[in-house]
DNA sequence: GTGGTCTAGACCACC
DNA sequence: GTGGTCTAGACCACG
């Protein structure tokens, strides 16, 4: 199985993390549903070109998160996780980031209004990279 | 000369790297003019209860981006950052943290319209936040 | 790896600067090539007998220019450099110098005839000097 | 008396050291006569707009290296230099310099062509700045 | 007084 | 194993 996950080596963010957010963020938009088998840790490690030691990090962490389940010789599985959880999960991740940016903002003075424009901006920079 | 910073030694960013943020954040928001002299190594130092070597690594970093300029045997100065430059800095940081978090908000597919509220979410947090 | 780079302690030039300059110039010259991974920081201290610290700043500095990558965990490699970028590296410090030597020159009332004599002595010695 | 310094508060160079190299090329290249009179330590201070500890310096390194005499209560004077020892002085600087380049340019493997080239690139590039 | 360099040593995070 | 952070403390150079 092929999960969609890009990540770089030039980030500065370290390799498991990259992972983690990818992965988290695959589960709680449903993309990976419920009870979906994923790729052993070799396999996907291989996929990624990583190491296996990363990817065993990256499934841990997630199973003591109660996103993941792994059964002993049968392979790690996405936990059932109640849609309510999923939802908060969901936004909260975002959230938090907004509130990084917003606050980064205040930090150099930015009025509400100058927050907003750059939202804006920020969006249409993104959107816009995506169709290339 | 008191210097407005604040760092906590539970955060997961480093000491250094804090300090740096808000430095440049006062300096680009102009509360800090060109040529103003900071307080020497040892008084920050002193001020905000980290190592001298912490602090002189955060003068050192901020040398090397332009924005500080030190003399040995005189002190550190705010160095002369052309006006366009400073306001491109300024918004710089904000529009990649807001990048960042739209990124965020795709990956679990986020519609525009619900980033949106969500950025006003956040922008709602912060500003009751401050008051209290 | 064995890296070929003298130091002296006795120099006026700090430990940190006379190994960044050759580190810089044997990445320039090609004798390093992209993408190629240097000693662990411990590991040339120790060749270099010199502190870890020593090194680390080196490496960071390097980093800084954008010469080096580094990454945790894993070691520091050279960056790639555009061809062009790393020609015009190389022929800058040797221009500034050579300028430098000019002015010093010109101070001292110097004419174009007497640098070119004094080059030809400069460049016979240092010839000379490489044999023995 | 005026004389022709100039130094730059933004240069790497420590103060005292723009000075007496600057200083030490008017005397050797004979534009500061045996036997003048230069201004009172306090006099050229404010003439350089710097401390009168630099200039104290200053004076003292260069009468130490036997280029000036200070009488006291007299005033600081040119020393009597032999005209050949003057003339070693004169190249000798500008010959280190050279062979500091030289050496910069055989690190990023230059040859004797390139470096020439770099020369005569160097010294097109000064003239072309002194007319501006 | 100021900043600049170098040291040793500890502890953490990543792969 | 790797690099990253933070510490304390010493000594030098500059103004």
């Amino acid at each position: 199985m092929r999960i969609p996950i890009q990540i770089s080596n030039d980030s500065a963010e370290p390799l498991y993390y990259q992972i983690e957010v990818q992965l988290k963020a695959l589960i709680l938009s449903g993309q990976l549903a419920e009870g979906a088998l994923l790729p052993s840790i070799r396999e996907l490690a291989q996929q990624l070109a990583c190491s296996v030691i990363t990817i065993r990090r990256v499934y841990q962490d997630l199973e003591n998160e109660g996103i993941l389940r792994t059964r002993q010789g049968t392979g790690t599985f996405v936990a059932n996780v109640g849609q309510t959880a999923r939802d908060n999960y969901r936004t909260d991740a975002v959230l938090t980031a907004m509130k990084e940016a917003i606050l980064t903002g205040i930090r150099v003075k930015c009025t509400d209004a100058e927050l907003e424009e750059l939202f804006r901006a920020a969006l249409q920079e993104v959107r816009d990279q995506e169709k290339a």
